[in-house]
DNA sequence: GCTCGAGCTTGATATGCGTCAATGTCCGCC
DNA sequence: GGCGGACATTGACGCATATCAAGCTCGAGC
């Protein structure tokens, strides 16, 4: 009994079976349609700690790595060595789609709280792929969604920074209730100065901005945590470019 | 012998082999592989003019789509009813990689100018992909070149307008090169407005950084033809965030 | 050849946000 | 428990670029 408790809690560590974010993973996929056919992709997961990179810019990527628990930036330097950041992952996310076409990553990862990651070796990937439809179609999925989400942060551009922040805050609650999570109250794992690099904006109108959205009573800060207190507002905000304020009901003559 | 002539004409038409962008292209490759592999994927190209969509956000689009001729500009409507220019699409590029995921297109394509586009059914690409090794891996590197193209783009967002532009005319350059054309003169498909709508600046921004660097001596511009004359002065303005400008070299006490 | 309109250029003004600077707050470490 | 350093907040100011407004250019069509 002893032994197969232990064997069991190995046996979690590794299995997508146990996985909390087994839902939105690529690999996990394999479990279910046909569990021989994940083998040569699975690999034990690693723990790396707030601020270590799984990759950086430059190196040949051997794998795509899927977040199990924790969170990720990727980021890019610019020419003016600044920090670009090109998307917060969250348990479920593959990272790595960018260094497929030459093998190559053009971004760095590195893990914004202590994080579980998983490996899937290419060379097992495209072995599976072979044989399986299930990993093709979740393979381009993925990239897919990639394509998407990058597209989406492209419309950013057009924005000021209320309506940024605004839209970046209901995307993370968004992606926080798609994972079971509260939608209203959660910690952001990135700092201010993150979340400016990933906005474009500095730190200061972050944090500005986040002093009158709770001046509105549309959120609550306390440290990383947020509460969001009327979503619809900030909704409105990003839509219609402005405050949903009684005050501003002023008629002029 | 006039027959003969006439069907080469018609082959010519719906070829890959006589295809100018044939060395870019996803389906071409196929044809060297396995000439019969390519069958359930080809389809004679379509004519598009100036203006015309060859898509609209919402479709179910029943293929992915690749410039023969021409130039395409795909772009999404924002929430406030603004134009996002997403891409300018030269031959041999593919569009419809954000569909793969949903089924459903989540941008516009429109073409610039008279242009020929080459459909890839997606049930032939399927079915032709459980078999080719060649078109998976094309399939892959295609949507991988989007992510990096998209994430490239995400850069600009910290550019000034005048390294925005200069970088845009740049990277033009490059793709007419490296589609045998001349990198020093060519012809700008898209309108000043266009360009503003992809750069995320007005209109009559793009005019004046023109007429400055062509005050410079970067560039000489007639209507919407561009003649490159210093395009290390562009690149350096790019990288440096300023212009190489001897009248800078003062000396302040 | 003339007219009309779309697209482009140029100028004047307003403003959102970056930058610089100072102060405040919390957490880890000795 | 108190000290130091990273991170966050708040304020003052300037600049890049949007916006509004006017004239210009060139090609299509009669």
């Amino acid at each position: 009994m002893g032994m197969s408790a232990i064997v069991d809690l190995e046996q979690r560590k590794s299995s997508c079976l146990w996985c909390g974010a087994r839902q939105n993973c690529i690999a996990a996929s394999l479990e279910a349609a046909d569990g021989a056919l994940l083998e040569p992709v699975k690999r034990p997961s690693r723990v790396v700690r707030r601020g270590q990179h799984l990759f950086l810019a430059g190196d040949q990527l051997p794998a795509l790595y899927v977040i199990r628990s924790g969170s990720v930036k990727t980021y890019a330097i610019t020419e003016d060595g600044e920090e670009q950041i090109i998307g917060f992952h969250l348990p479920g996310d593959t990272i790595g789609f960018d260094a497929l076409a030459t093998g190559e990553a053009r971004s760095n990862a590195a893990a914004l709280e202590t994080s579980s990651i998983c490996t899937l070796p290419l060379e097992g990937l495209w072995q599976v792929a072979e044989r399986s439809v299930t990993l093709r179609r979740e393979l381009i999925k993925g990239m897919s969604r990639e394509v998407l989400r990058l597209t989406g942060m492209l419309q950013n551009e057009r924005r000021t920074a209320d309506q940024r922040l605004a839209a970046f805050l209901l995307d993370h609650a968004d992606n926080m209730g798609r994972r079971g999570y509260s939608t209203e109250v959660f910690n952001l794992s990135m700092s201010r100065r993150d979340i400016g690099k990933y906005l474009d904006m500095a730190t200061e109108t972050v944090s500005r901005v986040l002093t009158r959205f709770q001046g509105l009573g549309l959120l609550a800060t306390n440290r990383n945590e947020i509460r969001l207190l009327d979503a619809g507002g900030l909704k409105h905000l990003v839509t219609e470019g402005g405050i949903a304020d009684s005050s501003r009901a002023v008629i002029h003559h």
